[in-house]
DNA sequence: TAAAATAACAGTAACAATTACTATTATTTA
DNA sequence: TAAATAATAGTAATTGTTACTGTTATTTTA
């Protein structure tokens, strides 16, 4: 059972996650949440994190960089990983579930789907 | 300078590697290098994984276990992980680059590659 | 071939990201 | 409004990985 409770601090992570295009860390959660809720703990972040995924309310993203990243966006979309800055940016493309066609042609196996994580230089950092 | 020597111990991991499909971890590399040279170290396992992936003689594989998987074949290629038993397999499939030009159509910046892993069922945890 | 130079080692300590624990506080239910 | 209990803050523990240190092995060169 464990009914989930409302929490303030829940919703300000949930709201804070979807107030930006940042992709940011628990940390950056934690250091932005900070700010209303003084007193918040690390590990409050982290649980209402897993949480919140857990709930489908929010994304874990994997940039490659070691650290978990939240994204407040759950519509499918692909993500632009910059090797100049780190940051970390929203494709705006079409799917290619194609490629699970592509994959499962070979593969006795059962292709359910794809995560994909695009490289290169930020528009800022390829000048 | 700095230069490069033959050690058993790193000839040991990089045979392992090669030796296997199982795109293992460092401690299962270590657990496999121990039935050998019984004093071998976990700080040494990563150290050599490390600059074998540095040298291009290994990949480091993100298969988001959140764990560094190793893989001895250095030809691009691609992986897929079972959600059943979380094995790791090589895909036998043509390079999909086409999708860096999907990503890029619309994308200001520069687009330099693509990591990718499929995720499903494994043939065996299919049945 | 033997000694000097130094890279690699084993073992251990440190580190960073994340999770677990515990007593207290807040939300819900009746 | 009070009892029940989920969520919190604060802290300790865990895990994967890297750094450090004194010792050992490989290489160079005399």
């Amino acid at each position: 059972m464990a009914a989930i409770r409302y929490s303030k601090q829940r919703e300000a992570i949930r709201m804070y996650l979807l107030s930006t295009k940042s992709h940011p860390t628990a940390e950056v959660v934690y250091n932005n949440i900070k700010n209303e809720y003084t007193r918040i703990s690390l590990g409050t972040v982290y649980r209402n994190l897993n949480l919140l995924v857990e709930q489908g309310e929010a994304l874990r993203l994997d940039c490659g960089d070691g650290v978990d990243h939240f994204d407040g966006d759950t519509r499918p979309h692909y993500h632009f990983a910059c090797q100049g800055c780190g940051c970390v940016m929203d494709l705006d493309m079409d799917p290619i579930d194609h490629i699970d066609q592509i994959a499962g042609a070979g593969f006795d196996g059962e292709i359910q789907g794809h995560r994909v994580l695009f490289y290169g230089l930020c528009p800022n950092c390829k000048k």
